[in-house]
DNA sequence: AGCACGCCGACT
DNA sequence: GTCGGCGTGCTC
């Protein structure tokens, strides 16, 4: 077998004289011949011992995705060690054979992962250029986790590197450090025996075993507590422990709560809105072993905690857990890819529960860690509801736009204390629902959500297929109605409605981290709310219809995770704490709320799933770019047998109010997106098949996963299935 | 993605 | 004859 480039090269050589191509051929010959000994093209000492280096170029383009060989110079020979940061020449210029090998190609970033005493390479070796610093900054096992997030996503590893390991710092690296200080003692459980087997997951994680637990927190302050409690346990069975919080602000209740238990010292605080150099900093006190637990926000989830004995992910259904880079890998699914390859504990833990935790559960996987009725009773604060028909009777609201029982609350919870006003944030995109019942329209053969297109047909988002002849399943209603969002115009209104009392506002922009137990009306939106001193004495959810008929799977999820998430700062119901969530109560997300049964919903929802095959049961991937490009890539990408496609359809360009995520098409390219599903336990073949196929393609002439027009994207879990 | 190599048409 | 377009294929 010869390659491309020799028949080329003799091709051209076939007005050269006789001997002189006996001497190009034995040339080529002789370049081809197996385990070549390493040299370089300066003739340089190599090392003696192991004198190859695999080397894992930092090109996140996913036909480099393998190693490639170079040659160690004596001088590199005590630094060029496994794990450290190196640079090579890389590209097509290293081979201009005609004049004597010189250099060429670009330096380039990469990874020495291994030395090996020769190489499977044909050709001349390159030296290497240099090594960055001594610092092995990727072990084994980071490798070894970074290989299983890329398969697990279809991705690169040198992607999933550029997340995992932080830029250098050269300061940062020359600091000293340490010894770890000595494990604190195994702690008292305390507020753990409220959940059932609470006190036993403690007192196994402290004696070195591995339980897997998805724990459903009692509303209230006390989780972080909890967590720092589980940290501490992991510490005294002389293990290291890892907890990601879902934004900085719950990461700091984490990291007080540790100090208040077990001192400074012992962990460290990984959170995006550090400096470089603090970064850094903190992410070698981990690797060398200085520290030996870890909180941060989702960056933190690869951090290299040496003897990994615990994992913890805080509140999995926020979107922050996401990574927003390629390839997007998501907190809960990498930590349960740690738990499994370092068969250490887990823990996922929220006041809420979301249909991959209730999975977790159902598959046995991982416990329920769960407090009884009683407790949870006690815990929770009573929760009402006002519904359409109730606003409809309600001549009051029609005038104040606040229904009387809202109204009532707040201003009997003023009287105690602080009251929250969750408003939704702007933004959700308005698709079609049915004007009676407010059910999401969805398609009768995919069961995506339908919504108006340009033109004014409906059309499913997800296969594209025009519906002429819709009905609501729930009511029987045959009339759409689009939903809007309007919202902050009801907090200004609020305060006009309650003068003597101060308002105040967390949203995005400013978040307000705590507020004092004086009468205040607190508007926030979800996700930003305050914690109130001794808690909230009432709390009133506004406009839980719109957030509930957003036409995404995740709709109903979402909606009771933010109400559940704002009723958990309010006090007990046996304190007075009251909510007011302004919503259908028939609705099921607004009865779970009522009943505070989370998982109750999330078990639901998973068994409706199963049924009509959507995710988490099945696993979807979406690939989207121009409609030729994805045409083709459907064509030659050789799927699981299982995989089924739905659409293509367009990619609604700039949808109102959505902002436009990275990865989205260019500005005025019109793009098209199909999602390809297959069953539960065919994750794995068909991330495989995609990265296979985009491989392929990138390297025939395609321009890859990034730049050109011909381009597209593949993502695993998209985040916005309608 | 870059980047060089090589074939093929235009021009001093 | 040589210069330079861009179509292919490789990168240790």
């Amino acid at each position: 077998m010869s390659s491309g480039n020799g028949q080329q090269r003799a091709g051209g050589e076939e007005a050269a004289p006789p001997e002189q191509l006996a001497l190009m051929r034995e040339a080529v010959r002789k370049a081809k011949e197996p385990r070549a000994k390493p040299r370089t093209w300066r003739g340089a000492a190599l090392a003696r011992e192991l004198p190859v280096a695999r080397v894992l170029v930092d090109k996140g383009v996913l036909h480099l995705d393998r190693y490639f060989d170079y040659a160690v110079p004596e001088e590199l020979d005590a630094v060029a060690r496994p794990g450290v940061r190196v640079r090579v020449r890389f590209g097509a210029g290293g081979r201009n054979v005609r004049e004597g090998r010189r250099e060429g190609g670009g330096l380039i970033d990469g990874f020495l992962v291994e030395r090996v005493a020769e190489s499977d390479y044909s050709g001349p070796l390159a030296a290497l250029a240099q090594v960055v610093s001594p610092e092995p900054v990727l072990s084994p096992e980071l490798l070894g986790l970074a290989r299983a997030v890329a398969d697990r996503y279809a991705g690169s590893v040198a992607d999933v590197l550029q997340l995992a390991v932080p830029p250098r710092h050269a300061r940062a690296e020359a600091a000293e450090m340490g010894p770890p200080p000595a494990p604190p003692s195994a702690p008292d459980p305390k507020s753990w025996r409220r959940y059932g087997r609470g006190a036993e997951f403690l007192g196994s994680l402290a004696s070195g075993g591995s339980p897997r637990a998805v724990w459903t927190a009692l509303p209230g302050p006390q989780w972080a507590e909890e967590i720092a409690l589980a940290v501490q346990a992991t510490l005294a069975s002389g293990r290291g422990a890892l907890v990601v919080v879902p934004a900085g602000r719950p990461a700091a209740r984490v990291d007080a709560a540790l100090r208040g238990l077990i001192g400074d010292g012992q962990h460290a605080l990984l959170t995006a809105d550090a400096g470089q150099e603090r970064r850094y900093r903190e992410w070698l006190a981990v690797r060398r072993g200085a520290v030996r637990a870890v909180v941060g926000t989702r960056a933190a989830m690869f951090a290299p905690v040496r003897n990994l004995g615990l994992v913890v992910v805080w509140d999995d259904g926020d979107a922050s857990h996401s990574d927003d880079n390629a390839p997007f890998p998501h907190v809960r699914e990498v930590l349960e890819l740690r738990a499994s390859r370092d068969k250490c504990a887990f823990l996922l833990g929220g006041w809420g529960c979301t249909v991959e935790a209730a999975q977790l559960v159902e598959s046995g996987w991982a416990a329920p860690l769960v407090a009884d009725r009683e407790q949870v009773r006690a815990a929770a604060p009573l929760v009402r509801t006002v519904g359409d028909g109730d606003l409809a009777r309600d001549e009051a609201a029609r005038a104040a736009r606040l229904p009387t029982l809202a109204w009532e609350v707040v201003r009997e919870g003023l009287r105690h204390g602080p009251v929250l006003v969750q408003v939704p944030r702007r933004g959700y995109v308005p698709r079609m629902a049915c004007a009676q019942c407010r059910a999401p329209a969805r398609c009768r053969h995919c069961a995506g959500p339908l919504a108006a297109q340009d033109a004014g047909e409906l059309r499913c988002c997800w296969c594209g297929r025009e519906e002429t002849s819709w009905h609501c399943p729930e009511c029987g209603g045959f009339r759409l109605r689009a939903q809007v969002v309007g919202a902050r115009r009801t907090a200004e209104e609020l305060g006009r409605a309650f003068p003597a009392v101060p308002v105040r506002t967390s949203g995005r922009e400013q978040v307000l981290d705590t507020v004092p137990s004086t009468s205040a009306l607190v508007v926030s939106t979800p996700g930003a709310e305050p914690v109130a001193e001794g808690g909230y004495a009432a709390a009133l959810l506004l406009d839980g219809w719109a957030m509930l008929s957003r036409p995404d799977l995740r709709a109903g999820e979402d909606a009771l995770r933010r109400w559940i998430g704002a009723g958990a700062l309010v006090r007990p119901q046996s304190a007075g704490g009251t909510v007011v969530v302004v919503a259908e109560p028939t609705l099921r997300p607004v009865q779970a709320l009522v009943r505070w049964d989370p998982v109750g919903h999330a078990v639901r929802e998973l068994a409706e799933r199963a049924e009509l095959g959507f995710p988490p049961v099945s696993r979807m991937a979406a690939v989207s770019g121009k409609a030729e490009a994805v045409a083709e890539f459907l064509r030659g990408a050789e799927l699981p047998p299982d995989a089924e496609v739905l659409g293509p359809v367009p990619v609604p360009v700039g949808e109102a109010g959505r902002p436009r995520r990275a990865g989205g098409p260019p500005p005025g390219e019109r793009w098209e997106r199909a999602l390809v599903r297959v069953r539960p336990g065919s994750g794995a073949a068909l991330a495989s098949a995609l990265k296979t196929a985009l491989a392929a393609r990138t390297a025939r002439g395609g321009s890859g996963g990034s730049g050109g027009s011909d381009a597209v994207r593949i993502r695993i879990d998209p985040p916005d299935i309608g």
